[in-house]
Order: structure tokens, then C-alpha cells, then sequence
DNA sequence: CAGTATCCAAGTAGATACTG
DNA sequence: CAGTATCTACTTGGATACTG
């Protein structure tokens, strides 16, 4: 998190900030861990494999994960069309650090009796 | 993440989505580094540090990050006042995971060229 | 098949004022 | 000092229908 002079903590700028948009938004982290489990994916198998996800949110989903770097889109220019999704070495990396981050939780909600969950 | 029989991806009881509520919202991220840098803080402290926050916001993450087992409420018997908030172990283990997660966004913020950052 | 467009509902956060 | 309460504004996501 980024300080400013007067070591305050600031929003903005602050890599943390960017790291936390990246994965910002309901659907993001279930695409980029769909398309994790099988190595590359079309739209409409993340449609089936992403749980209640529309085709609304998946494609914006998609959009911004990939000008944000974490996949690629690779069109094949066939008939019918055939769109396939991997995830870039930085998006494997970025879901390596949010495995680190499951474990963390798994353990936390063994734990519980600290005061519940929300 | 959690998947069903099939092989679907779930958000119910996954794991990384119980670390991800966590640090939902807009506020906790930014309370979780600010209490960290110093070890202790008071409430009005919290606020003066926590650039733009409103008591609202602030009393109500406090609440929700205590009873979450990330943070705990010491009060003192004194007048006036006194409130002091501190990291509880799980609390630092969340914060270190964060560490690591900025590390990766500051690394990303470099290359940026895949496509900008939205 | 792989998306867009539009319009509406719900959830989150901000402003402001007040209290033990 | 350390919070609550209320009411409003804004942002996100969902439903539905349509297209190259």
C-alpha cells in the first residue's frame, strides 16, 4: 500500500490497489481459474464451465482480463468461429500467488471460532 | 476455487473466496497496512491515517475485520475514551500474502505494454 | 459460435448529523 | 474520543433480446 509524506496510507498508485483490480469484479478470478484447470478454453466452454456467468459478464470479463495482460484471445478464423482463452505466464503466476492466498483461507475457516464469518 | 461434480468451477465455499471477502470492499485492504506499519493504532489515528475514510466506513470495516478474526478491539476503561486496534497472527499471514501479491503488481505495472491497464 | 446492446435491480459507499 | 443513524448517490451485476 502506497504512503504519502506524511506516511498516510493512499489508494492510489499503490501496486496493491493494482493487483486487487486486476481480480476485482465477481467473475475474473472463476475465469482465470477455469481456464487454469484446462490450459486453454473456448467462450463457450468457460460459458458452461463459469457457473451462472452471462454472456454479458463473461465477454466484458474477458475483455479486461485480457487488455490487463492475464490472457490471451487467439481467434481462428474458421466457420463456425472458434475463439480459444489461455492464460498468459503473468496471469499463472497471478493465480499461483491467489493459491498461496486459498490455503491461507482454508486454514482460516478451520479455525472460525475467532468470531465467525460475516 | 471450488468445482461441482462436473467439473465446474463453484464460488460457494471456496476457499479463495472466503480469503477474497476478507479483504472486500473498498476499506479493509488499506486498515489491514495501515494498523501494520505501526504495530497499534487508535480509532481517530486510523482515521486521520486512512486518507478519505468517514467514521461510517471506518467503524463499520473495523467491525467486520474484528469479527473475521483479523484484527482485534482493545478497549481501556479510561476517560476519555480509549480504543486500540492490532493485527491478530492470521491478520499478519493475510497481510505477508498481500506483501506478495504487490510484489507481483509492481512487477506487472512495469511491463504494462501487454495492453495497458484498463 | 461468439459475442453486443439496452435497460433495470441490487449492493456499496458517501454526506451529514448526532451520541455515550 | 469513539463511535451510530439515516438518507442519498454511485457503481456493479443481472435479464433479456439481438447480431456478424
Amino acid at each position: 500500500m502506497d504512503r504519502d509524506i506524511k506516511g498516510n496510507t493512499r489508494l492510489e498508485n499503490c501496486p496493491l490497489t493494482y493487483s486487487r483490480n486486476m481480480i476485482g469484479g465477481k467473475w475474473r478470478l472463476p475465469i482465470l481459474w477455469a481456464i487454469r484447470q484446462n490450459e486453454t478454453l473456448r467462450y463457450n466452454e468457460l460459458k458452461r464451465t463459469v457457473e451462472g456467468i452471462t454472456n454479458m459478464m463473461l465477454s466484458q470479463s474477458l475483455k479486461e482480463l485480457e487488455s490487463n495482460g492475464l490472457i490471451v484471445r487467439k481467434q481462428y478464423l474458421e466457420m463456425p468461429p472458434r475463439v480459444e482463452y489461455s492464460l498468459t505466464v503473468e496471469g499463472e503466476e497471478l493465480v499461483d500467488h491467489l493459491r498461496a492466498l486459498a490455503r491461507w483461507g482454508k486454514r482460516m475457516q478451520g479455525l472460525q471460532g475467532h468470531g465467525g464469518v460475516e
